[in-house]
DNA sequence: CATGTTTCCTGACAGC
DNA sequence: TGCTGTCAGGAAACAT
């Protein structure tokens, strides 16, 4: 299930792989709930734009697209949500198509990207936005697409701590909550709960001061430590060659079920917590 | 409005 | 062996 890591890792290994290509032909599946924009609008929206690069914002892939036409000021971006079973693979279209395939653009180089994703959970959609040259003397505010969200990595402690005041749901619900943070997913929920000593049900609003400090630097470390390793490969995520990455040889209680905590040897403990499965060190964490 | 619950989807795996 | 049933999970939709 990619989570930021994951998606940092296949966004960094498609921008090494297509940046600066363009789109040639445009093939998208029949499965209309993949596309939050029609179908029909991608294909022609899509065709003929030059990708000028790849990055990750929260779990979204973001394709930056420059449509030729420098007269009509638009800037499109292509928006890839991998959901849990998604893939974005760059091979030549010898290679055989596999089950489940959604999307396959033909680029100039001759290979193909394509969008593969079993479970559907992953979405693809068009993002529009107007080019802000309308202020000539400042720099371009444009954003494009942005989640509602703040980016975990980059964000500053005194806002971390603002987010989770006067709310009263579990804390790890409120991590996996996109709205209030991105990219962290069940597996980063746990780990970062884990290291920074916090029980997964404590309440978000209640926690001490002292206790965020010690969440907002795990969740910064867990991450830039997955991402290092190329991320966790837990059931089928696989970077933009096919690799997997090596990060859950790093995990300390999430699929640890019954087996000792690596720091006091207490069984990890789980539990179900708004839908999730929830991995924590009763002793650890409290 | 803030939270909780259900839904979507298929592969993997357990149990008979 | 092969069938059936259960489970996983991101995030939107819906309910409370």
């Amino acid at each position: 299930m990619p989570e930021l890591p994951e998606v940092e890792t296949v966004a960094n290994g498609v921008n090494d792989r297509v940046r600066g290509q363009r789109i040639e032909s445009v093939w998208l599946s029949s499965k209309p709930q993949t596309f939050k924009t029609p179908a029909a609008e991608m294909e022609q929206d899509l065709a003929g734009c030059r990708i000028i690069q790849v990055r990750r914002v929260g779990k979204h892939i973001v394709f930056d697209l420059e449509n030729g036409d420098a007269r009509s000021g638009v800037l499109l971006q292509w928006i890839v949500h991998l959901g849990m079973t998604g893939r974005l693979l760059v091979c030549s279209p010898e290679v055989p198509l596999p089950a489940h395939t959604h999307a396959v653009l033909g680029l100039s180089s001759g290979r193909e990207l394509r969008f593969v994703d079993p479970r559907r959970f992953g979405r693809l959609a068009i993002f529009r936005m107007e080019n802000e040259s309308v202020e000539p003397s400042h720099q371009s505010t444009a954003q494009g697409f942005q989640g509602p969200g703040q980016e975990p990595l980059s964000i500053a402690l005194a806002d971390f701590q603002k987010l989770f005041r006067g709310r009263h749901l579990p804390i790890k619900s409120a991590l996996l909550n996109q709205k209030l943070l991105h990219g962290v997913g069940n597996i980063y929920a746990d780990e970062s709960l884990f290291r920074a000593g916090i029980r997964p049900k404590r309440i978000a609003g209640r926690l001490r001061k002292a206790e965020l400090e010690r969440l907002h630097v795990s969740i910064q470390t867990v991450l830039r430590e997955a991402i290092k390793l190329g991320g966790s490969s837990v059931s089928d995520y696989v970077d933009a060659d096919g690799v997997r990455g090596f990060f859950q040889l790093q995990h300390r209680v999430y699929m640890r079920t019954g087996q000792p905590c690596l720091v006091c040897g207490t069984p990890i403990r789980k539990i179900v917590l708004g839908g999730r499965s929830t991995h924590y060190c009763p002793h650890c964490q409290r």
